[in-house]
DNA sequence: GCGGTCGTGAACGCTGCGTGAACCGCGGCA
DNA sequence: TGCCGCGGTTCACGCAGCGTTCACGACCGC
């Protein structure tokens, strides 16, 4: 089996103490470099992510994780009941998530039935709109069975939108949730992706991503039609 | 959105009302056959399984549920502290539990997030009156099923007004409130944007804004009839 | 009939977005 | 080490759409 990757270094102890009783392997790392210095030959089975002490580290750790190169498999979260309401949009970013303090068993229950669901489902993940198919392992992208050679930020922006049909997003939503939340830049960068995006994904194509004029872009058509 | 399914028949009251105050569809069933005859023409969103009366019969529950022909989505599980250990082996007959007695956000976040995995649609947020239905998350308005296409301050000006549906307003407050508390211009303008609003509603619908002179405007119909 | 209020049509001016192009940091390569 | 291409970012320009304003006329209440 191998081991499940614990963040942050060290984790909290009674974090540790139930791992180390329940017969995991595990080992902490503080950031991403450190879990990629980490990693065994196999890869990590699965991460645990403690927010109780820092959340917006725990986020950005959850981020770079799921940008890896080799995503880890299944992410569970960590967190305190009044940190509950940060969930909030942030659904993409872990797997499932378990208060704290829990219940040993809670946990327990949690990470096996997580490991269990991973080693079930091998199919690589896609994400589908119509003609457009991303492969999210391959990072390649079709329309219509053509190819798209996209770039990796036109990649990551059309994913985002791909993976949210019909919902409208602010620039800096946009630029918070694909560039990061650190990103500090003009809002006008979107445009030129958008544009980029629409020129590639060709004219019969182009009006998957709309602009909704004062607000922001939507990718596809919602489910009250055109 | 799909209804949820919840056994059993009742649920545990604290169930239903976290259901309700979180704005989720929802049936009970206490039986297969009962959620057969409750489906409705899209199918379940979901199901909810409490199993804090009956384990085994919640186990056979899911176990029914996950034997169907068009099988229910995600499937989230109830359960007591004590039943913690009686989750063993049993990890294909549920995609998420929650214990019970449960944080009302913590099982709205799970619900959340089991729908968002699911599907995609995370439960939309719509301000509906009559035939009249705003989605806000897409930006976009339907008046008996026609779409309506609306100006950024047409959207927001109904949108105010929908939410609020009886009340009057003068054009000095709708000023403040949609336009925002800063603005200083003519109280004319909002006539404008009323006309607009109610051409493209129709000539059937344009009554659902209705003047009240020497005030200011109101949607919909008054408590004191006309 | 008069003052006040609101609907209507049209015109103006600004804002927001598309577009083309330039800039810049970075990595590959000779 | 210097050159070159690529990708991400930024800028300036222009246009169309949208918000705002105004004038006029209809309507209503006192």
């Amino acid at each position: 089996m191998e081991p499940l990757l614990v963040f942050p270094d060290p984790p909290p102890p009674e974090l540790a103490q139930t791992l180390d009783l329940s017969g995991y392997k595990w080992s902490a790392a503080g950031s991403v470099d450190a879990a990629n210095r980490l990693e065994p030959p196999d890869g990590w089975a699965g991460a645990l992510v403690s927010a109780d002490q820092d959340l917006e580290a725990a986020w950005a750790f959850c981020r770079a994780l799921r940008k890896r190169d080799n995503a880890v498999g299944p992410l569970l979260l960590l967190l305190s009941g009044a940190q509950l309401g940060e969930l909030e949009l942030r659904d993409e970013l872990y797997d499932d998530f378990c208060l704290s303090p829990f219940h040993p068993r809670e946990l327990n229950a949690r990470i096996r039935h997580l490991l269990w669901r991973s080693g079930g489902t091998t199919s690589t993940e896609l994400v589908e709109y119509g003609e457009l198919a991303l492969n999210l392992e391959t990072y390649q992208a079709t329309i219509a069975t053509r190819p798209l050679d996209l770039t990796y930020m036109e990649y990551e922006l059309l994913k985002f939108l791909a993976q949210h049909p019909g919902k409208v997003f602010t620039r800096e939503v946009l630029l918070s949730r694909v560039w990061g939340y650190e990103y500090y830049g003009g809002a006008r960068t979107v445009d030129v992706h958008i544009r980029r995006l629409r020129a590639k994904l060709g004219e019969e194509h182009a009006n998957l991503i709309q602009t909704v004029r004062s607000v922001g872009y939507r990718f596809g058509q919602s489910r009250w039609g055109s």
